[in-house]
RNA sequence: GCUCGAGUGGUGGAAUUGGUAGACACGUUGGACUUAAAAUCCAAUGAACAGUAAUGUUCGUAUGGGUUCAAGUCCCAUCUCGAGUACCA
């Protein structure tokens, strides 16, 4: 009997499908236990081998839960909102839902031949009314929100508003916009109701500003700087200029120092964890303020280095600073205007590739330094950027290399104030190993004690405060799109207004259009019907706007990142429709605890939602602050591209051995039709595409033989590798093991079909060892202590390597026991159950196969997961690990029955120890549990 | 530039965290079965040298040094690759 993979397969899902198996409830004595795959994106091309690699291990690790009787949730759903939709939708008219969810369907149909063990009743998408009905409610929230410096959480806005009615503004303590004068509650009362609209908007959560944006006019809309790369947009590689708009913010900032020291508390890769620190960015140092010549406002600066105060010879202010049109002589004015305009073209990609160069306008004022009362020229240079700290800088070139090369270039004099250190060639930057000088009361102190003395100094005289500072910024909250949530605000004038969140959804309208309209609106801006009726509580027709009950509603949608901030807990009861999720569902399942996915979400996606979690948890809608325990990131596959030479502007391609003396260039082609020997089948390449028909191949030995480059997996690379097509090979639980055995689920590595035989062939034998005599056989005799010896060894071995993610060498494991129980001839029906439930989670259909045949020998009881008994193993002869003095530890091959005169002989006689033993004695030898060894000497 | 991470056979990768490096798999070579091929099974497979052979010797984890009875693993320096970040004051 062979082991028709087709046909267990077939028979195993559509039973699993048909037995809702893996459906998870939310009321369950069990314990409970949720595995989460970052849900994808359903693109147009499917799904590639390398996507499933982090489906396969958490679906492992699921059903190994399973096994250890724990009551799992293991959902999935699908990220649905996004640019590729609606590129598609502008280029063809199809409406992005049609096209979403044939995707999904193809996506689904994919995943389902896979074997996983997803509760699908649980399905949520994103561009779903009852799902983006929430998110929605939770941008409502945020509106309603201001965070409390204080007790350092958010709290209601409501609450904010009373006390500036009953005390103003000064006592209270918030993250917020701008510097906003003090008022008392006299004042606050007697405000329009606009003016108070205005203030608050600065302590919101959810705010509407004028900024700098990332502009595409491509793609008519705005981008956040991680969807920007080099430069242009990550999608389409477009051009992006920088634009002031007004658009929605989302206070992130307020989190930072809970973002970074939540950090601490959970179970992420640390890598990923430092990416996180470093975008958060946090430094500590000292706020300076500087007078100016003849102008009434103060200069602020930040500085990490206050310790260098006395070595500031020059300021400099970012080109966009408020100042500088203020303070800039008559004389000066031409060039500073020049400069200004010039910098304001420039686009991030020419600001970045303009490093090296250096640039910069005196501005003829002059800064007083606040301790010896110097005068100091005040610059204006785009290496200062307005966006960080104040923008503006306190410049020390003896101790900041891009002061230095500024001072060098416009010649500005250098103070040295390192003791005997030489900075003729360049600045010293090191916190360590100096002594101050030419720094009055600060001569000789090193860094530290530099440091708290000036702030010290500066603080008496009212100069500085010490202060910290992070590079976080707000996050961008509107897009410029047709498919994404839409906002649930109106506009009286111009203060936005939140529908009440009884008419949640605010449901998306159909456009004819999915561009932004002639005159730059965005997409929303062509729809007829997108007004708010406030007496009817309905959208309505643009036409009956009227500004005293009929309200235009927002334009802009939200981005990516709202829907996929918080869909974990959707998960827990996302058929609910009266709350998110019920207070219930989420006490009972109240956090991820494995949660796999790429690590390039790392400053995206796997920031914002948890800060998203940080707000629910202080609104009290969630019952724990970080939403997931543990995530594990894996990495990617990526594919082995192929490629031949062409001669640059003709027809002629060369074999990869043949050198020839002209210039050629590199041209993918499809990797369907190269061998393993790396041999192009030129015939398929001619009916491939037309340039190849006639084309001239030049190749020795009649073997044309490609370039091979390992890249990321893509369609356009040709190098895509298909899971249907390895599922029809060599089936899904072939495939589940060979992506686990590839390598470490964390590691990048690339795609190699050839190694699969040795999973496939794995399998077969496995099958194999019950089906010797042609026939399903079992022989229920006791099982012989060589097979228990295996099976145990197998189960230490695979228990440990599932609890540390290290799947790949579990395969290794159970080939070897495979290999050694069929060289031993053994199928034993003990074995053959403990077995087939150790391999479940790794090859689902082939064991469920199995147990089915079992069915009327069940006789003999067994765990629901196999428990190592190690005394199979200690059998005869073992390695046991040795100690001396409880500290250098090493393996040393025992009989289990030695005595402790007999273990002396044998150390005495290994040669591993000859010189360590020659220098000590042996004083006393201690057999713990009969496996750890402890040699006093 | 800065911050992390990694360099092990022809290839993917193991190595119980300092204890016999190269598990397992691919590939390659040889053999069995077969009219033949496929499939399957068995054996060999880091390199060099010696031996008819069993086997033995030497070298070997990017490079150079160090600590230790013992280093792929720890320390220092150098080189290479990858990821993140980008004038962050």
């Amino acid at each position: 009997m062979l082991y028709n993979f087709k046909d267990i397969e077939n028979k195993w899902q559509n039973f699993w499908a048909e037995n809702n198996t893996f459906k998870a409830e939310n009321n369950s004595t069990l314990p409970k236990f949720y595995v989460l795959d970052m849900f994808p994106y359903p693109s147009g091309a499917g799904l590639h081998v390398g996507h499933p690699l982090g489906y396969i291990a958490s679906d492992i690790y699921s059903r190994y839960k399973r096994l250890k009787g724990f009551n799992v949730l293991h959902p999935q759903g699908y990220d649905s909102f996004g640019l590729p939709a609606e590129q598609y939708a502008i280029q063809t008219g199809r409406h992005p839902l049609q096209t979403t969810n044939e995707n999904i369907s193809r996506y689904r149909e994919q995943l389902d031949r896979l074997g996983f063990s997803f509760d699908w009743s649980r399905e949520i998408r994103t561009s779903n009314k009852n799902y983006y009905k929430w998110t929605q409610l939770m941008f409502i929230k945020l509106f309603n929100s201001w965070y409390d410096i204080d007790s350092n959480k958010s709290k209601d806005i409501k609450e904010l508003i009373s006390i500036f009615e009953s005390n103003g503004n000064s006592n209270v303590n918030a993250s917020k916009s701008d510097v906003i004068k003090t008022f008392e509650s006299k004042e606050w009362n007697s405000y329009s109701l606009d003016k108070k609209e205005e203030i608050l908007l600065n302590y919101r959560l959810a705010y509407l500003s004028e900024i700098d944006v990332n502009w595409c006019p491509k793609l008519g809309t705005v981008l956040a700087n991680d969807e920007i790369i080099d430069g242009l947009s990550e999608r389409g590689g477009h051009e992006v200029l920088r634009k002031k708009m007004t658009q929605w913010s989302i206070r992130i900032s307020a989190y930072s120092e809970r973002l970074l020291n939540g950090l601490n508390d959970i179970d992420w890769p640390e890598p990923l964890k430092e990416m996180q620190r470093n975008w958060i960015g946090k430094s500590e140092g000292a706020m300076v303020s500087f007078d100016v010549e003849n102008f009434d406002k103060q200069i602020e600066v930040f500085t990490t280095r206050v310790d260098t105060i006395y070595g500031v010879s020059f300021m400099t202010l970012a080109p966009e600073h408020p100042f500088v049109k203020h303070i800039t002589k008559d004389e000066n004015l031409e060039p500073v205007k020049n400069y200004i305009e010039k910098s304001a073209k420039k686009t991030e990609r020419e600001r970045m590739s303009d490093v090296k160069s250096i640039s910069g306008v005196f501005t003829g004022a002059y800064a007083i330094h606040p301790l010896n009362n110097e005068k100091l020229e005040i610059w204006i240079s785009d290496y200062v950027l307005a966006g960080y700290g104040t923008g503006a800088v306190m410049a020390v070139p003896c101790g900041d290399q891009r002061d230095y090369n500024f001072a060098k270039f416009f010649n500005i004099p250098i103070k040295n104030i390192f003791l005997d250190k030489d900075i003729s060639k360049e600045a010293f930057q090191s916190k360590e190993d100096f002594v101050l000088t030419n720094s009055e009361d600060l001569d000789g102190l090193n860094f530290k004690d530099g440091l708290n003395l000036a702030t010290n100094k500066l603080q008496e005289i009212n100069k500085g405060v010490r202060k910290i500072n992070y590079k976080l910024r707000d996050a961008v909250f509107s897009r410029q799109r047709y498919w994404g949530e839409p906002f649930p605000v109106y506009y009286k004038g111009n203060s936005p207004v939140m529908i009440d969140q009884k008419y949640l959804p605010v449901a998306l309208p159909d456009v004819d259009k999915y561009l932004p309209t002639e005159d730059g609106k965005p997409p929303l801006g062509n729809s007829k019907e997108w007004a708010w009726d406030t007496i009817n509580n309905k959208v309505v027709a643009n036409s009956l706007v009227d500004n005293k009950s009929v309200f235009r509603l927002e334009l802009n949608t939200m981005p990516g990142w709202a829907g996929s901030s918080w869909y974990f807990n959707r998960y827990m009861d996302s058929n609910n429709d009266q709350e998110f999720a019920s207070k219930e569902s989420l006490n009972y399942w109240k956090e991820v605890d494995v949660y796999i996915g790429g690590s390039e979400h790392a400053t995206g996606h796997l920031l914002y939602s948890r800060f998203w979690q940080y707000f629910l948890y202080d609104l009290d809608l969630v019952p724990v602050k970080d939403y997931a325990k543990k995530l594990i990131n894996q990495g990617m596959i990526l594919g082995n591209s192929a490629f031949i030479s062409r001669e640059v502007g003709t027809d002629n391609y060369f074999s990869k051995e043949i050198v020839k003396n002209v210039k050629t260039q590199l041209i993918h082609v499809d990797v369907q039709f190269v061998d393993t020997n790396n041999e192009l089948d030129l015939d398929a390449l001619r009916n491939w595409q037309p340039q190849f028909k006639n084309a001239n191949f030049e190749s020795l030995n009649q073997k044309f033989i490609v370039h091979r480059e390992v890249e990321k997996m893509s369609k356009s690379k040709y190098n895509v590798i298909n899971p249907d097509q390895i599922c029809n090979d060599y089936g899904a639980d072939t495939l589940r093991l060979y992506e686990m055995f590839l390598g470490p689920i964390e590691q990048a590595k690339p795609w190699n079909t050839a190694g699969i035989s040795g999973t496939y062939s794995f399998l077969k034998k496995f099958w194999n060892l019950f089906h010797s005599t042609g026939e399903f056989y079992v022989d229920d005799n006791d099982p012989s202590k060589e097979s228990l010896k295996i099976l145990h060894k197998t189960i230490k071995k695979i228990e440990e390597d599932i609890n540390n993610f290290s799947l790949n060498t579990s395969v290794s494991a159970f080939m070897i026991c495979v290999n050694e129980l069929s060289s031993q001839k053994c199928n034993n029906l003990y074995i053959l159950k403990n077995l087939t439930i150790l391999l479940s989670p790794f090859a689902p259909h082939i064991c469920e196969e199995i147990w089915n045949k079992l069915g009327n020998l069940n006789t003999i009881s067994f765990e629901p997961f196999p428990i190592f008994n190690p005394e199979f193993i200690k059998e005869n002869s073992f390695e046991y690990p040795v100690s001396f003095n409880g500290k250098m530890k090493f393996k040393l091959n025992l009989e289990a029955s030695l005595g402790v005169e007999e273990i002396k002989k044998t150390l005495q006689e290994d040669e591993r120890l000859e010189k360590y033993l020659s220098q000590r004695e042996i004083k006393k030898i201690i057999v713990v549990t009969g496996k750890i060894i402890n040699i006093v000497c």
